[in-house]
DNA sequence: TGCCACATGTAACGCGTTACATGATTTA
DNA sequence: TAAATCATGTAACGCGTTACATGTGGCA
């Protein structure tokens, strides 16, 4: 249910409409958590039925402009300060891995060398979105985003470290299938 | 649909019955993939069905043995080899990072210092998986879940590091909140 | 006037979770 | 003979994805 927290904690900076929210998600919190329209819209409209925002304007086109209520704001610190414990980490990728000796050694180098490109990619991308933005200016989420981009950094580095760790980490392929159980 | 490429890369090394599969996740997969003995009970019906897998024995209780066919075994590689573009990276703890201020300076850091503890003790878990279990005599995987737990090593690492940078980067609470817009 | 951006909504489907439901075999 | 373990299955629910569906306002 971590949606309509994030949802709060949008419109606990100032209120938006579901077209608004659709934008900054797209823009910022992409890369943290991700939604797509439909299931915003769908989750404002529950949101506004449990009294956590409500309607605060109605402009052109039905545009609706939501604002976090008290309720809202109160949920949203709770859930802050409540860190529920977490879902368990999945990665496909990391499961490829776990089972790659079926591709052969070869295959499974190219794979992790693709890995740590594809994060190559990633860091280039976040390192622009780093010099882009002028973190002293952003009063909104008050530099807390300059700490998630930081962990998006780290996070990159990692994983090109690993992989190039791992490439010289690849057992060889057995003989045939030592089958030896 | 990675469900059901971790059951056919599990099924790869030997047959097994539902409930062995269900051992296995919970000992050497949990990390990465965990699942659930519902949910992989009605895989594995599915994956007969589809014949990926086709029972090769039936013993007491109403066990049942299956093994990987060759079209499964196909399907394991073609999965492995065509990394599909990933799933959206979605954690529910890094964005309550990003709305964190609303919960003040010294909550946020609070926060940070025991997502620092929380990955000494996911560390300390893994390292003493690490010690207890004999690397060179493992020809199961052939040696690929020593890469995935190396995996979980360093993103533990790097979130104590991050943590630990975090704290010092949390940025001061606005007087009240500025409202400039 | 025609297109683009704005703006909101619903329906179908898949996967994961929790809970329920049942029964056989071994072993203490 | 009672309990633990082995063993399989179904149902209800929530959330995320994709696709469909509809309509208005501004501007070139």
């Amino acid at each position: 249910m971590s949606l309509r927290h994030a949802l709060l904690g949008l419109l606990a900076e100032e209120p938006a409409s579901g077209y608004d929210l659709l934008g900054m998600f797209q823009r910022s919190l992409a890369h943290v958590w991700p939604a797509t329209q439909s299931q915003l819209y769908t989750e404002l409209t529950k949101l506004a039925a449990a009294d956590l925002i409500t309607v605060v304007a109605e402009g052109a086109r039905g545009r609706k402009e939501y604002a976090i209520t008290e309720a809202g704001h109160a949920e949203l610190v709770r859930w802050l300060l409540n860190p529920e414990r977490g879902t368990p980490h999945r990665s496909p990728e990391l499961l490829r891995v776990f089972f790659l000796h079926q591709a052969g050694a070869p295959a499974a180098r190219r794979y992790l060398e693709l890995w740590g490109e594809r994060f190559d990619g990633y860091h280039a991308e976040l390192t622009a979105l780093l010099e882009s933005t002028d973190w002293d200016n952003t009063t909104r989420y008050g530099g807390f985003g300059r700490l998630t981009l930081e962990w998006g950094l780290r996070y990159a580095e990692m994983n090109r470290e690993w992989a190039k760790w791992a490439v010289g980490h690849v057992p060889p392929d057995g003989p045939d299938r030592p089958d030896a159980d």
